[in-house]
RNA sequence: GGGCGGUUAGCUCAGCGGUAGAGCACUCGCCUUACAAGCGAGGGGUCACUGGUUCGAACCCAGUACCGCCCA
């Protein structure tokens, strides 16, 4: 084989983009329904059609990889299935802002040709992301992408959606629900985020005289919609007022106390104000009570009616309400800044407003409750196991999911109504009756993410890829969309594919972090482009980086020197793979070979290794798997096989180019999945084979398995490092060579005499030979002839560390071994390890004090 | 207010009953012919606090303090 001429360097940006498209368009990454491998199928969670590769998803989509190119390695059927979702609310802003600058709103175009706008923008601007995904170097087969808007996918919504309908678990009811008066949509659940927000608390006497009460809010102006007071039976305090009516201040309207269990009586005044059309719990209180809903707001937000106030939007309205009261005398506490939580629309960040509202939903009930016990009885694993506790919290406890949005972009409810008030559903081949109007709103983007796993796959036909990767084999995706996207999966596909989960592992990783553990933020402007890492380290560095820390289920914490360390890994690998090649490494059988104990030491490390690292993956501990293998590769491979390999060579053991070989080529084929170039661009080197991505995933070989070769090198790396130690202390440069004589006969370092010789650069004493000093190791005695005066303080001071620390050692198991409770209850090995341990203790105090005097004697 | 998680070297994190670890940072010495994106050596920790269990606790239990997250 001709040996490649590699730079001295790894320089990434020349192998990564023609490795990757030589990937794709082998078609390494397109996975075949119709062999007979064991299926291993991951959907990649749809990012936004509007979004960029963040480092979250940088995180996210290495996992992935990892799995995927390992499980293809390992000789399955492997699918990782692309794509992006239509993001509703996110999408149709982006246009509406184009068309902004034009002076133009949706309305001025028509739903009709804005739905055209959006498209054109999505051919045109939409999925940078994918780009970005090649960058990574993420294998995905980009012959199944899909989009939540396509034909397909938008039958499956047609489809699950007529299906629910007429099982009843679809409904159309007036509700209060999440209102984004920006957006002008109705949002979920999990679509508002809350905030500690500094507001003001305000408590209103109502009534006058024998009949009054006080109400605290942080909303003064929703008192205008308020029909009741509510206070809780028991509450001595009111029982009285219960059932007598009381004046409304500036309205004139007089409102009814009413009794009500769900009243804390310990909360301000234990009287709360109600307004059944403006706070989700007053409208259930409202419900039981019979009361009135007054609807005081528009869909903007601005106070419709109510004389003086009528016009103004809810944050003016609210400073002139508590104005109107004070000048009434109503005020009768005020608490400013009162820190209370907010919701806030996802989306746009602003206020929500809980609002009176006709809309479609989901009864998630049985669903919920089916997607609890999927994962209960196991059929679903979610990893780590803690983070199940907050899934069942979620799902068991879910309220019902309001799925409609006043929204133009979006899969359109498919429901038709007649002149005479008829609800019709229909279904994805069929025709609403004549006359009939649809209904004008679309569905939550979740409610088609939610059929993700399967829609992709091609349900509702019974597609090959259905049949064989449903259920997909893993779900990887962060914890805080455990909830969000996880639940609504779990909800659909068990309902659609008759009780099969969609995906068998939920694997959860953390956030990235910055290098304080901070989140990343705009405004706190600590945010790291993943492409920029790309660009500066190296698609492989910035991968290995967040690999790295990536432990289950916890935040990832990065920077840029870890980044640049990941960079040295790799070029620490490339750098090896060089030498090896230069003194001609080849792969090739090691059977009858007469391998040496360094060979022995190396391919048994290399079997532990293989087992480690697939026990790792297995468990998805990325974080464990990199820093075994970067361990093994740095430190065992290359800081000493290597250079007991440059000694073999020297002496003519030609053998060692194959266990080279061997041993790089099983390194490249475990490290592939976590940096994939520069592990391919190296594996076609020493190989000259077609690509790593479809060389088969190494095996533990226990043949190897050597614990005497193993025993054998660590004595030799002991002997070794303390040599190493005494030249340090010694001022030795690592380039000089001194003279040495060395006594090792009978120890289990008895053959590497040249070895040792040459790595630590002892010559072999000549005529008059005086040695300046002596070391005892192991029970190897090395005479040294320093060249020179013998620094003898330094040396003293070593000698004497070393002997506090034997002597602190040996008190230490002494008092244990004295120790009758001990003795008698702990276990018999663990006895015996300390009783060796007292033994090497005390051995070690001999020896070193025996030099201490040797060396007084000197002096 | 409820729940969960965390507190180990300067920073970020492993370890989860039997001799305190890693990466980076730091100190010293080296351009030793694969790699200065490197090599060799070294310093650095009453494992948050207080009790308890145990022959033995960073690890198990209880409580306290602080930090973070989720939910209300």
């Amino acid at each position: 084989m001709t040996t490649p001429e590699l730079p001295t360097q790894y320089i990434p940006a020349e192998v990564e983009a023609p490795s990757y498209e030589r990937w794709v368009s082998k078609g390494y990454f397109v996975a075949d329904p119709g062999s007979s491998r064991e299926p291993y199928c991951i959907v990649l969670p749809p990012p936004n059609v509007t979004g960029v590769l963040h480092m979250g998803h940088a995180l996210d989509h290495s996992i992935m990889d990892a799995l995927t190119r390992r499980a293809r390695m390992q000789g399955k059927e492997t699918l990782w299935l692309p794509g992006m979702d239509h993001a509703g609310i996110a999408t149709q802003n982006v246009v509406e802002r184009e068309l902004a600058k034009d002076g133009l709103s949706r309305h001025d175009l028509g739903r009709e040709a804005f739905v055209e706008r959006v498209w054109q923008w999505k051919a045109e601007s939409g999925g940078k992301i994918q780009g970005q995904m090649r960058r990574l170097g993420d294998g995905v087969d980009w012959t199944r992408d899909r989009f939540t808007m396509d034909e397909g996918l938008s039958r499956a919504v047609q489809t699950i959606f007529k299906k629910l309908f007429d099982d009843g678990l679809i409904y159309r009811a007036e509700r209060i629900i999440n209102w984004c008066v920006r957006c002008h949509t109705a949002l979920s659940d999990i679509e508002v985020e809350h905030t500690d927000d500094e507001g003001e608390l305000v408590s209103i006497r109502y009534g006058s005289g024998d009949v009054s009460i006080v109400v605290a809010t942080t909303r003064a102006e929703t008192m205008l919609g308020d029909t009741a007071v509510a206070v809780h039976p028991s509450d001595e305090r009111y029982r009285h007022l219960i059932g007598q009516e009381v004046e409304l201040p500036l309205t004139g309207r007089r409102i009814p106390i009413v009794a009500d269990e769900h009243v804390d009586p310990a909360f301000g005044t234990g009287a709360v104000k109600v307004t059944p059309a403006h706070d989700p719990n007053d409208f259930e209180i409202g419900r039981r009570h019979s009361l009135p809903s007054l609807t005081i707001m528009d869909e903007r937000g601005v106070i419709t009616a109510h004389g003086p106030f009528e016009g103004l939007d809810r944050f003016e309205a609210r400073p002139a309400v508590v104005a109107a009261l004070r000048a009434e005398g109503r005020i009768v506490a005020e608490k400013r800044p009162y820190v209370h939580a907010v919701g806030h629309c996802s989306r746009c960040k602003t206020v929500v407003e809980p609002r009176l509202s006709l809309q479609w939903f989901v009864n998630v009930g049985p669903l919920a409750k089916a997607a609890g016990d999927a994962v209960r009885d196991g059929r679903t694993r979610i990893h780590p196991p803690e983070l199940a506790k907050r899934y069942f919290d979620w799902v068991d406890d879910m309220h019902d999911w309001c799925i409609s949005r006043q929204l133009w972009w979006g899969h359109r409810i498919p429901v038709w109504y007649g002149p005479n008030g008829e609800v019709v559903c229909v279904g994805p081949d069929e025709q609403p009756p004549a006359g009939y109007v649809q209904d004008p709103d679309v569905l939550d983007t979740w409610f088609s993410s939610g059929l993700w796993p399967f829609s992709t796959l091609g349900w509702p036909e019974r597609t090959a890829d259905l049949e064989r990767f449903y259920p997909t084999s893993v779900l990887v995706t962060g914890y805080d969309i455990l909830f969000f996207w996880v639940a609504r999966m779990m909800m659909f596909g068990l309902y659609a594919m008759d009780g099969q989960p969609p995906f068998r592992v939920v694997a959860l990783h953390g956030m990235v972090r910055d290098q304080y553990g901070k989140k990343m933020s705009k405004s706190f402007g600590n945010v790291v482009d993943p492409l920029d890492w790309i660009d500066r380290f190296g698609a492989d560095a910035t991968r290995f980086t967040l690999l790295r820390g990536a432990n289950p289920g916890a935040d990832v914490a990065v920077s840029e020197e870890w980044a640049a360390g990941s960079r040295n890994f790799c070029n620490k690998i490339w750098n090896a793979t060089r030498f090896a090649l230069m003194n001609g490494a080849a792969v090739g059988s090691l059977e009858g070979l007469e391998l040496t104990a360094a060979d022995r030491w190396i391919l048994s490390r290399l079997q532990s290794v293989i087992a480690a690292a697939d026990a790792a993956f297995e468990e998805f501990e990325f974080a464990k798997a990199c820093d075994l293998l970067y361990h093994f590769a740095w430190d065992e491979v290359c800081d000493w096989y290597l250079e007991l390999a440059k000694v073999q060579l020297s002496q003519g053991l030609d053998h060692t180019r194959l266990v080279l070989g061997h041993v790089l080529e099983a390194l490249l084929r475990l490290l592939h999945p976590l940096v994939p170039f520069v592990t391919e661009e190296l594996w076609r080197a020493v190989t000259g084979g077609e690509s790593v991505v479809i060389a088969p995933w190494p095996v533990a070989d226990q043949r190897y398995a050597d614990p005497a070769a193993e025993a054998e090198i660590a004595a030799l790396q002991e002997l070794v490092t303390e040599i190493r130690r005494f030249r340090s202390d010694q001022g030795l440069k690592p380039s000089q060579k001194v003279a040495a004589r060395l006594a090792m006969s009978g120890t289990a370092v008895a053959g590497h005499e040249t070895a040792i010789r040459s790595l630590l650069r002892l010559e072999t004493p000549g005529e008059g030979f005086t040695p300046t000093a002596r070391l005892v190791v192991g029970g190897v005695t090395v005479e040294i002839d320093t060249a020179g005066a013998i620094d003898v303080a330094a040396e003293r001071k070593r000698l004497e560390k070393d002997l506090a620390a034997a002597r602190k050692e040996a008190a230490q198991v002494a008092a244990k071994l004295g120790n009758e409770q001990f003795m008698a209850k702990a276990p018999a090995d663990v006895v015996a390890k300390v009783k060796a341990r007292a033994e090497q203790a005390a051995a070690d105090i001999a020896r070193l004090e025996g030099q201490l005097a040797e060396l007084a004697g000197r002096e």
